[in-house]
DNA sequence: TTCCTTGCAAACGATTTGCATTGGA
DNA sequence: TCCAATGCAAATCGTTTGCAAGGAA
């Protein structure tokens, strides 16, 4: 998404495509993963939103969102729900997990580094004949601070 | 793991220096996961085991086995937990995961392209201030047999 | 005997749902 | 007005745990 563009509107037409509304509480919850350096739990948001939005309701903003996607659900690896915008939102990118403080910070790769990883990426799923529809790379490491 | 190196010797004895067994029902365990295709959920090993070991009997041999690093705990993208024997029993991996059916197989990359993969990933880790401890890709895509 | 392991049932934490109420176009 | 969204409490799902019984060294 080029910087400036803004996606209010785009995201009110897809909920109005879909009979339902972008109402106040789905859009505190874009808002707050707008502000995050990357994904963050369902407990993480409903902290950020200042408990205001009960967490059954969060729940249910969160499906609304993922329905008509504004937002993706995916997991790190101990199994522990992350939320966050969807590629078109957030643009293309991969995680960095710091496997000491366990945070995970999206980081975005220079396009000719992601034009190697897709050709890498085709290659594998080629032998095993696959076609590629996407791909994840999740870095396990020890970030900075945790390393000092 | 060389074809033919005997794996049973080498799990009894990290279940012996862990002063614990390697009972029956875990030896099930390894002995289903090295049959299938790919990492299993607790759920079909415990159908696979023709539910002769309960399930909290299943959590546990799988609790046990991920103590003496014999088997290894992942998700999926939706979040299911998936059971899968080590690296040192399995081979360094990744993953691909059809769109369509779920299924999620084990797939070796060979060296050379394992190499290059290591080197974008560094390099990707290095910009972030990260040292790389390890890596997952998760490829997704359509199979052969959902895509005819 | 001494621990480790097992099976059952109860407990848990995260997420979902039923239902009556509220709210926006 | 009408239908979607909300809040609460209860239900559900996968997983874990307490406890008493069974088993190997």
């Amino acid at each position: 998404m080029s910087p400036g563009t803004a996606v209010e509107p785009q995201i009110a037409d897809r909920f109005n495509r879909a009979g339902t509304r972008f109402t106040e509480s789905r859009r505190r919850v874009v808002a707050a993963l707008q502000r995050a350096p990357g994904p963050l739990t369902p407990a993480e948001l409903h902290r950020l939103l200042a408990e205001e939005v009960p967490l059954s309701s969060l729940y249910r903003a969160i499906a609304a969102l993922t329905e008509v996607g504004v937002v993706t659900r995916t997991h790190d690896r101990s199994g522990v729900t992350l939320i966050e915008l969807s590629e078109w939102l957030a643009g293309h990118h991969h995680h960095l997990v710091c496997r000491s403080c366990g945070e995970v910070i999206d980081i975005e790769i220079p396009q000719p580094t992601e034009v190697r990883v897709r050709s890498i990426i085709e290659e594998i799923a080629a032998g095993a004949g696959y076609t590629v529809t996407g791909h994840r790379i999740d870095i396990e490491g020890t970030c900075r601070s945790c390393r000092s």
